[in-house]
Parts: structure tokens; sequence; C-alpha cells
DNA sequence: CTAAATTATTGAACCGTGTCAATTATTTTC
DNA sequence: GAAAATAATTGACACGGTTCAATAATTTAG
């Protein structure tokens, strides 16, 4: 087996406590018995032990990431801004997806315990789940992500989801159109929650009528079922607004099937902007988030708060949505 | 501080040996203790310490997955499925970018050495590239995943990469084509070497003329860059096939920007049969490979590996990829 | 009903490092 | 050159689990 800190201790002729200075506090032991210690660590081949270490420290250089899905391109961009800024401070990454479920959030939380993160980056799956105070009891910092808080002893980085909501009705009011289809998600979902938020309160300014349909899981698939209740409806809507790209694409398609026209029929808007908006059928018009520069912020925020541990100030950051119009939103005929 | 296992022992009433044995050894210990230890689990909201454990055992229950880009929709399914046959043996899952960069990759490896990784899953950015033998030597398994190894001392998960290129090769020389663009990438990919080969072979066979564009890197942004170059050919392809799908989607938006119909005067064919595929302008015919499985696969058969350590006999498992023919491919006019 | 076999529980030793009060060696001061 | 101040080194203990030989409790056999 390989050599350890007593063997290294042994053979230099030095106490365990001095061979442990060496490698953490290299200035108070004198020159020369530096130099014996070294030169015996060399020939030992000895590499400190990195269980123990931590054991005994009691931190980690890790961190966790806890999405609802990483399969969502919004998602994957976020973890990849994640990822970049904890390497560049020398942390790994522990990817986890709850898939919206809180019995997988609770899972991989305790996972994650276990494993002594050093912080957690979360979206929580449901709005009332408070499982991660645990984690703060525990020394854990915790920071989340995409979702705001009202807690200010709490770092989030957010995308002000109630104003993605509100430009999106605006931007199809100017366009001309009087009644809308909202295709939401779970509104256990903050951001879904938000964005409805933010349909309700333009709407009602600018008089517009809103038919909401429920999406059960925002995915394409769920968007074509969307489309379906769409066809069924009395009186068809002009536009139509999807909590996310993947129900928007859905919808598209079912759409498309049912030889409805986009946007001369009826006008089609996402939220997200993922990169495949611009190769869809109809290039999809959406509303932009900041993903890559969203995961950047968490991360950079929450390693300072494991870092700085005191004199650190909590912030919640909120970024602005965009409107990115292409061709699925025209003006009402 | 959070409760540890004496903390729970002496709650309980019982030895701290009995605690571990209602941890690792539920068997030997008798119903009833197990129940009132569990409880008392419960209460405290005990999680073992991983450290602890680790240092004990020798062994971490974390795996590393080092994949060239998350953000690749095929690598994202890759991971998706990793992830979930991770979960399902106990095991946490670093997740690590590549970026094709061999720079990159090593850097990544120290970091999973420092995390004392039981095993590691990658898709080596380059073919020369024998890094991982370091892992090896420090007793970390490592598995190969979507490459092939001729090695048979080494796992790996991949899928027939030079069956592939023929396949679509003989596709579209059925379909009427004798004169094909290949969209390749960079040929130090092992995937992309495989599937030039496959491409070649089937084309000898077929007598079916090849001209390679080489793309610098797997993105859309460059599958636009190759479309210009196939637009300024002397002799226009009647068929284009992309290394993947994204690739395919910027030629896909760089030929209908040009007016170029698809697939009335040119087929396209894709490569990986990502989720969007189904979505695009054109709905793209690919290659599909079973991403999610690999994923399932690799991880199983490298957990599998750390753990039945002596008798484990190296497996080298090859899938077989499969045409999914939708809109942009069609029999020449 | 006792002896033997089986099952359940115990707790001290151990994994490999970091910490820190105590001890020893060296240097400075007058 | 002795006392005081400073520098260097020591080693037992802590971290929080797992392991395993020893012991205790229970069941089975005769």
């Amino acid at each position: 087996m390989s050599a350890n800190l007593r063997d290294v201790a042994k053979k230099a002729g030095v106490s365990v406590g001095t061979v442990s200075n060496v490698l953490n506090r290299p200035d108070v032991v004198s020159p020369k018995t530096l130099e014996r210690v070294q030169k015996t660590i060399e020939e030992l081949g000895f590499v400190p032990n990195g269980f123990a270490r931590q054991l005994r420290s009691g931190y980690s250089r890790t961190i966790g990431l806890v999405v609802t899905d990483v399969a969502n391109p919004f998602f994957t961009e976020v973890a990849r801004g994640v990822e970049d800024a904890a390497s560049k401070r020398d942390y790994a990454v522990f990817l986890c997806n709850s898939d919206e479920s809180l019995e997988k959030e609770n899972k991989y939380l305790s996972v994650l315990i276990q494993q002594q993160v050093r912080g957690v980056l979360i979206t929580p799956a449901d709005s009332k789940s408070h499982q991660y105070e645990v984690l703060r009891e525990r020394g854990i910092s915790v920071a989340l992500l995409d979702t705001e808080t009202k807690n200010s002893s709490q770092c989030s980085v957010s995308v002000d989801d109630v104003r993605g909501g509100e430009i999106a009705v605006e931007h199809l009011s100017l366009l001309g159109h009087k009644d809308i289809a909202w295709v939401s998600g779970p509104e256990t979902i903050p951001q879904i929650a938000d964005r409805t938020a933010g349909v309700m309160k333009a709407a009602k300014i600018a008089n517009v009528s809103v038919t909401t349909i429920r999406a059960t899981l925002m995915n394409s698939a769920q968007g074509e079922v969307a489309a379906k209740k769409i066809l069924e409806l009395k009186k068809m809507p002009s536009a139509i607004f999807c909590a996310n790209d993947l129900l928007a694409f859905g919808v598209m398609r079912g759409l498309l099937d049912a030889g409805v026209k986009i946007p001369e029929q009826v006008s089609l808007l996402g939220y997200d902007d993922i990169a495949f908006g611009n190769s869809a059928a109809v290039p999809l018009s959406s509303i932009s988030q900041p993903a890559y520069q969203l995961g950047v912020t968490a991360a950079e925020l929450l390693i300072s708060e494991c870092e700085d541990n005191e004199d650190h100030a909590h912030q919640q950051i909120k970024f602005q949505p965009q409107l990115v119009m292409r061709a699925s939103t025209a003006t009402k005929k």
C-alpha cells in the first residue's frame, strides 16, 4: 500500500506533527528539517489522503447543482455556466436532476450532505419545500438558482419572471392580439407562478382575454397535448404563449400537423430562447433569459459565500428577460 | 452541529457497531432493534459523513463523467443515463466538460483524482491521449464512453460509428444520390474518424462520389460556415451528410437562407437524432444512437468494475446505430 | 432441562490527517 | 553566562465512521 504520513515521519526521523507542518505551514519548519522531510516525501511517493484531510478539516471543494432537468437546454446552459465558474475556483460540481419531484430532490440533498459539499445551488422543485434549511443547519451554504427569495438571509440569482410574462403579453397585445392562450405548467413551480402573474397583470392592463391551458410537464410531448386542447376550444385564440420553448415546439408541431399556419393564423411565443428556436419549423419568437450568465453568477456568489463565511453579504440578484422576435409571432390579420 | 453515529447510538440505547450495522448490513440486526434505530436516525436527521466512511473503507461512492460538451444534446442524454444509473446505486456524479481540449481534460482528471473518485467515465478528447493510464495506476477504474477500445484490459461502451457512416451513405445511395458532401468534424475525434471510414467504405461499394467539408467544431454556427462552402462548390452535391445534428441544423439554415429547397434540391442527413430534429424547419432525417441507454450501460459497467474488483471481466459493448427517416431526405429528382 | 448451535450486540482499535498545548532547542539581551 | 524571549518540534487526541473478535442473548437439539 502507499505510504502515509506516519511512514514519512518515521523515515525522516521527525514527528507526524512536523510532517503535517511541512505540508501545511512550511514557514514554521526549520529549513534543514523542511528539506529532509520533503526529500523523504519524494522518495516514498507520499500523497496525502484526501479523505482524512477533509474529515479533519470538515470542508470539501465541491458544490452540488440541483436542477429539475439538465436535458432542458435552458438548464444545460445554466449548468455549463456553473461548471465553468466553479472550475475556475477549483471546485468540482455534483450534478443532480430532481425531475421536478420533491422526493428525488430530498434524496439528492441527502446524498450531497453525505458528500459533504461546501454549498448547494438549487432550483427548488416546489415553492413550498424548505428542506434546504436542513442544509443551512449543517453549515452548507445554499443559494437559490432561477428562483427569487423574499428571505434576505439567503442568496438568490433569478430572472424577473413576472416581467417576462408581462413582456410576452405586451408584445402580443401590441401585435393586435386580444385573445391569448397561456400554456402554463405546474403552478407549484415558482417560475411558472410568476410568469402567470405577469401574464395576468399585463392582460388586465391591455384588456386582453387569457385562456389558461395547464401542462403537467414542461416538455414537447405535453406541448402536443396542449395543442390538441387548444384546437378543441370553442373559440380559437389568435396567439399562444408557452411557459417554455419545449412546450412551444410541441404546440407548433401539433398545430402544423393540424394544418394551422404559424404565424398567419396563430402567433406562437415561447420562453427561454433556447438555441434551437432558430432552427424550428417556424423560427420561434421567445423570451430570452441569460442562462449561462445566470449559472456563472450563481456559482460565484455561492463560492464567495462559502469562503467568506462570516462577512458575506447575502445578495438577491435579478436579471431581466428580453424579447427575441423571430418568425412565429406577427400582427393579427 | 449535526448528529453523528455516536449520538444516534446513545439515543437509541445501542452501541455504535449496531448503528453501523443498521446502515450497512441491515440483515444481521434484529427487526425490532432495526426499527428503533431507524426511527432514531429519522428523528435526529442523521446522515453519515461520507469522508469518515471513505477513510475507513478506502473507497468513495463517486464517479466522474468527462464529456466533450454537455450542451450537446447527445451528451446531455448520455449524462442523464449515467446519472440515473449511478443514483440507483447510490453513487454521485461529478460533471466535467473538456470542450474537446486535451489540456482541460487533463486538468479535470487531476481534479477527479483529488476528489478520490472511484471510477471515471470518459469520452476522450483525443484518440492519442492515454493520460487515463495514470488513473488506473491509482486504482481508479476507467471506462470509455462512446469510444471503442482495442485494448481488452478496459471496458468500453460505444456505438458502431463505422456502421453509422455506412448506413448513412447506403440510405442516400438508395435514394439515388451519387454525389454526396460529407460535413465532417475534427478527425482527431475517434467517432468522427470512424464515421468517415464508414462513409468512404460504403461510398466505394455503392460507387458514390464524396466531397469532404471539414468543420472545426461540431456546432450549428460551424454548420452555417459549412453551408457557405457547399454553396461555393463547382458542382452542387445532391445530398449532404453531417457528422452531427447540430452541424446539420446550421447547414439547413444556411441553405434555406440561400433559397435552396430541402429535400427537393438537396437531401440533408444528420447524426445523433436529437429530440429537436422533429421540430426543425424541415424535420431532420438522422442516424439515431441510443444515447440514454449508452449512459446507463456505461455507468453500470463502471460501477460493477469498481465493486467486483478482482473477478470483473472487462467488456466492450457496442450498440448499433439506426436510420430515422424524416422529411429532409428524399429520392433524387 | 441442559448443552450446543445460532443469532444479536458490544466496544475498542483503527483509517490518515490536522491541531494545539506542552516541551525542547536556539537565539537574544544585559 | 544566566535569564528571558523566540523558534522548532513533539505527540496525544480529535474527526466520524467501519471492522471484528469477544460476549451476551436466544433458539435448537437431544
